[in-house]
RNA sequence: GGGGCCGUAGCUCAGUUGGGAGAGCGCCGCGUUUGCAACGCGGAGGUUGCCGGUUCGAUCCCGGUCGGCUCCA
């Protein structure tokens, strides 16, 4: 099946393709190339993973930014799973559907246009790559009248034109297909699509657009010449722009002659490592010449090098439905995503993009486990082959695999226990319902249920096919894990021969078992598992979380008024880096749920958001954030909550606490006059005052320039190895994460303390400029957020040094010594404003990731004052304790009665300990505290076993006086007297002693303890027999003491507050017992 | 952002109308046995994650908090 109609397929490699594509369009078209973006956007949280090749160029289109080059390409790694369109499922069980891909494109920002974009892309598919003409269609946009959209036809006739391919392969397409746009509003544009047909006969035509895989997409050309504006409707835009993808694995493949992307090089160096891991042969035996007994069994290598081009590879054949083999893709796709994901800093988690990671690893776990019988880690083993096959192309992943394939093999094992702990529930819950389908049909028509732990039977529930238990409580489910005793089984499942749907959402919703995994399982065992069911229990969960859902941020940044109100107005103009209050009129007022209403006022009570075009209000960016402060009108006032930016565009969100505000608008006001409304004229020509809470930002600031500070500290005192991970700033504090591998110690902690103040004593000054990229690149010690994209121009903040030094000899060794970093925050003049710094907390956020709290200013310095006061107060405490301890030991011996040698100890300890939880304090003091605080907590818990020990001597002794006294009627023995104030269980303890001693006895005491009375009885067996029941005692005299209490027929207590009426209660007592007797 | 589960002895975990904290394994001692495996007897080991509330009384009920696991968006 020749694809090509040039030189031999097999003789280009992937690497060959990717560079190919690169040097033709740099060497023949003129063309910048630029690096990948990251495949994690650390700097767009409104996206998972870069999923195509325009991520990094949205500013461009959007108009936003200044393109450096105007014509652009390059291979973007890209990675498609968990957002929108997720395909995961589909990885694996097809040839084409992949979580990592890469996009090979060409990109145009206001330069060429259709014309070079298809001829030049029909030149390196069919001159460059000889490609089969007759296997390539290409689409244009047909049009679309609900849009008033004409059709392409300048795209058709182009192809007609510019190219040779033969007519009858162009074909138009509807809006679906072939008309793209970035989202709800934005630049949009007709695409032209090239299709590649591998039918064995070129027969495909039909078949364009139609799913089928025999003819695919390979490379996507849009042409953005529109812009779709709020209201939908659609504007030509000034600059047309060219963006194209070209699936790299796919026209691989096509250029390799294949049909199947894993049949590549991209792939199949992966797959061989895994049969090599798992021993399996991909492909079978299919087409392979009979093993070769004397050089031993064939490997996928013999096939891969030995390129006979007789023997048909068996990598390149489908067996349908071999799960083997499926398992052998999925694992070779996610193990590429994994590896690049985690190597751009991405980290398995819970929640978000490390969520949807975990869900891809645990996939490829998951068939290894099921298909391969891979037991044991082996996803970890497979990244090096990965970075053997692409780190050329993307060196990033030799910096550090070691580092991704310690992260993998974390999650592999963490997995391979959330698998076995799922395998026993499941596998009692199978056995269970076996079990029961057998007791059904042959066994007799009543079961005895038995208690576990008993020999003797104990007949605790009968059961029979007319009544059959129902799970009424399915959480329940543990019990029967950890016995495997049937009884349990019987007591909490249902009846039925399959596996109920609610076992099955608990395996997935709490235990992380996967479903298929389930039924899998299941069908092995000849069960079936209540899918619909599990089903309903699932939408029911999803319709929970669905529902109690809604942000306001996230609604505003879909919100499509701000495009367009971005065209009309601009941008905003900040100027709040040496200013706090603007003069301005309201350019836009917004309103409504969702602020989506666009109104000529706010009125009081009502919340909103106001834009003016210039302001000097920061908004939240770089970790600090936005302020907050008053937009003044004669009118009324509006608190500003949040300050946003969109795009340019500043959001001063909050509200209007009095009067009313209303947009600038002269001519409406000119419309009042005339109506006479003489006020409204005027506030619609009024000019508000924003003003900044400078009570909020001041300290904010002092929090921002201590940050970059800190930033340099952790560098000189932790090593090179410090990155920073994330940071935000507020009045309050600065939080700061950063790469590090351990918890700081004690003097690391206090190291950077030292070093920041010293900085602040130094009153440094603090510099910025705006600084090309490049340049500002070179300066020695420069700090910047590792994959973050910056702009061209950058502004660059130094401390200490001003950046026209360091730009003109930016290689001096020097700068290592100052903070310099990209920020565009607002910052002091200089650092002794920040006036005093402190850490107040250390914790890790993430595997190899640390987080640190800082405070400045004021907080700072109550921070260390309280610190040293509580620090103080535990040593007194401390001190107090130990000598006590002492006395207290040589007094109880004397006394042979001790309740609480030092008085209070233990709730001073527990109010130190709440006190120090919810305090603010340096981290040093915090760890001098928790060690404090331990040497206590072991003081009273020894005091308390000594004060137990006394205990049993003291009550002994007192027993022994009881019983002296005690009145016997009959064959009882009637215990009734007053004990020390002793511990409960201690006095439970001398009521057993009696218990024991007389064989039968009415054991009741009385204590009396300071505000609190205590009434304890006891009776033998043989009085509860006759109706002594010791709760019926302690209620009916609980009420003498003014209190209540109650308890089992053997042992029971009552509590009271009046412990002056102890006497009279033991006397009722006494009288009850003589009356029941 | 919203759910679910878990936190009890060194380990794995039991413990319901709220009423004196348990089992198995492990550990220590003694015994049985030619020895091993095994068994028998005895013992040590607990702030029931932490804080608060309800109650005469909380491992148990309620609220909060910390930590671990997990699902959904």
């Amino acid at each position: 099946m020749p694809l090509t109609t040039g030189r031999p397929a097999v003789t280009r490699t992937a690497a060959d393709v990717r560079r190919e594509f690169i040097e033709f369009f740099r060497d023949k078209h003129a063309h910048a190339i630029v690096p990948s973006s990251p495949v994690v956007p650390h700097d767009d949280p409104t996206l998972l993973f870069t999923n195509a090749g325009m991520n990094q160029f949205k500013p461009y289109f959007l108009g936003t930014e200044k393109p450096k080059h105007t014509r652009v390409a390059n291979t973007q790694k890209c990675i498609r799973a968990g957002g929108k369109h997720n395909d995961l499922d589909d990885v694996g069980h097809d040839t084409y559907h992949h979580t990592f891909f890469e996009m090979l494109g060409n990109w145009s920002f206001g330069d060429y246009f259709k014309k070079e974009a298809i001829e030049w892309a029909w030149e390196l598919l069919t001159k460059v790559w000889g490609l089969d003409k007759a296997r390539l269609h290409a689409t244009y946009f047909g049009g679309d009248e609900t849009e008033g959209l004409e059709p392409d036809l300048e795209a058709k006739d182009l192809w007609a034109s510019v190219t040779d391919i033969n007519p009858e392969h162009i074909h138009p397409g509807d809006k679906k297909d072939n008309f793209w746009e970035m989202g709800e509003t934005g630049p949009c544009g007709p695409c032209s699509e090239i299709h590649m047909d591998l039918t064995p006969d070129k027969s495909g035509r039909g078949l364009v657009n139609a799913g089928d895989a025999r003819v695919i997409e390979i490379w996507n050309l849009v042409f953005i010449q529109f812009s779709r504006g709020p209201d939908g409707k659609l504007t030509p835009l000034p600059a047309k722009h060219v963006d194209t993808g070209l699936g790299f694995e796919r026209v691989t493949a096509v250029l390799q002659g294949h049909n199947n992307n894993y049949a590549t090089d991209v792939f199949v160096p992966i797959i061989q490592a895994i049969e090599d891991i798992a021993g399996h042969i991909y492909g079978g035996s299919a087409g392979v010449p009979p093993v070769d007994v004397a050089s031993g069994p064939r490997t996928g290598r013999d096939v891969a090098a030995g390129g006979s081009p007789a023997v048909v590879d068996r990598y390149a054949t489908i067996r349908a439905g071999n799960m083997q083999d499926e398992a052998c893709r999925v694992i070779a796709d996610h193990i590429r995503c994994l590896t690049f994901a985690l190597t751009d800093g991405a980290v398995p988690d819970r929640e978000g993009r490390g969520y949807v990671l975990r869900r891809i690893l645990r996939r490829g776990i998951r068939f290894g486990w099921q298909y391969l019988d891979l037991h044991k880690p082996f996803l970890c083993d497979l990244v090096d082959t990965v970075v053997d096959v692409m780190g050329e192309a993307f060196p990033e992943l030799k910096q550090n695999p070691q580092h991704v394939k310690e992260i993998i093999r974390e999650e592999e094992e963490s997995f391979e226990r959330t698998l076995d702990r799922g395998i026993k529930i499941f596998e009692f819950a199978a056995f269970d319902a076996v079990r029961h389908a057998e007791i059904h049909h042959e066994l007799a028509d009543e079961i005895e249920i038995y208690d576990r732990n008993s020999n003797v039977a104990e007949v605790r529930q009968v059961l029979t096919p007319e009544k059959p238990l129902v799970v009424k409580n399915p959480r329940r489910l543990k019990v029967c894990i950890q016995d495997a005793n049937q009884a349990l089984f019987l007591k909490y499942f249902r009846r039925v021969p399959v596996i109920p749907g609610n076992v099955a959402f608990i395996l997935h919703d709490t235990y992380g078992f996967p479903i298929d995994l389930t039924q899998i399982m299941a069908e092995e065992k000849g069960l079936q598992v209540d899918i619909v069911e599990y089903e309903r229990l699932m939408d029911e969960a999803r319709e929970r979380a669905r529902s109690s859902r809604g942000r306001r941020d996230a609604a505003l940044f879909s919100h499509p008024k701000l495009q367009g109100f971005l065209r009309i107005h601009g941008q905003t103009k900040f100027i709040g880096y040496y200013t706090f209050s603007a003069n301005d009129g309201i350019d836009c007022i917004l309103t409504g749920p969702e602020l989506a209403v666009d109104s000529l006022k706010i009125m009081e009570g009502e919340t909103g958001a106001i834009i003016i075009s210039k302001t000097p209000f920061y908004a939240e960016s770089g970790g600090q954030v936005g302020d907050t402060g008053d937009i003044v009108a004669k009118s009324g006032l509006f608190r500003v909550e949040d300050t946003q930016e969109l795009d340019g565009v500043w959001v001063h969100i909050g509200k209007c606490v009095s009067g009313f505000l209303a947009k600038y608008d002269p001519d409406y006001a000119a419309e009042c006059s005339r109506q006479g409304l003489k006020e409204e004229a005027e506030a619609h020509t009024d000019f508000v005052v924003a003003k900044v809470d400078r009570s909020e930002r001041n300290p904010t600031m002092q929090n921002h320039t201590a940050t970059h500070v800190m930033n340099w500290a952790l560098r000189e005192v932790l090593g090179e190895n410090v990155q920073q991970k994330g940071s935000l700033v507020d009045p309050e504090k600065t939080r700061f994460d950063f790469s590090h591998p351990r918890a700081l110690t004690p003097e690391e902690l206090a190291r950077i303390e030292q070093l920041v103040n010293e900085k602040i004593v130094a009153d440094l000054p603090v510099y910025y400029q705006d600084v090309a990229q490049e340049q500002a690149l070179k300066i020695n010690g420069l700090r910047a957020v590792f994959g973050e994209k910056y702009p061209d121009l950058v502004r660059v903040m130094s401390i200490g040094v001003p950046v026209e030094e360091l730009v003109s000899k930016p290689d001096n060794p020097d700068w290592r010594q100052y903070s310099i970093e990209f920020c565009g925050g607002t910052h002091l003049k200089s650092t002794g404003e920040i006036e005093q710094f402190v850490l107040v907390n250390e914790e890790a956020v993430a595997k190899g990731i640390r987080r640190v709290v800082g405070v400045t200013g004021d907080a700072a310095r109550a921070a260390t004052e309280l610190g040293a006061e509580l620090l103080n107060r535990a040593h007194r405490l401390e001190a107090g304790a130990t000598v006590t301890a002492k006395a207290g030991a040589a007094r109880a011996e004397a006394r042979g009665s001790s309740k609480d040698v030092i008085p209070g100890l233990a709730t001073q300890v527990s109010e130190l300990q709440q006190t120090i939880a919810g305090a603010t304090l340096r981290m040093v003091d915090r760890m001098k505290l928790r060690d404090a605080i331990a040497k206590l907590q072991k003081i009273v818990k020894q005091q308390q076993k000594a004060d137990a020990a006394d205990a049993v001597g003291v009550v002994k002794q007192k027993v022994d006086e009881l019983l002296q006294a005690a009145e016997k009627i009959g064959e009882t023995t009637v215990v009734v007297g007053e004990m020390p104030d002793l511990p409960v269980e201690q006095l439970k303890t001398g009521a057993d002693m009696i218990k024991q001693k007389c064989g039968s006895a009415a054991v009741l005491f009385g204590v009396r303890g300071g505000e609190k009375a205590l009434l304890l009885a006891a009776m033998t067996p043989d009085l509860i027999k006759k109706g002594l029941k010791a709760g019926d005692l302690v209620k009916s005299i609980a009420k003498t003491i003014n209190g209540g209490g109650g308890g089992p027929p053997t042992m029971a207590q009552a509590g009271g507050k009046a412990p002056e009426k102890i006497g009279a209660a033991l006397d009722a007592g006494r009288k009850w017992i003589g009356e029941k007797l």
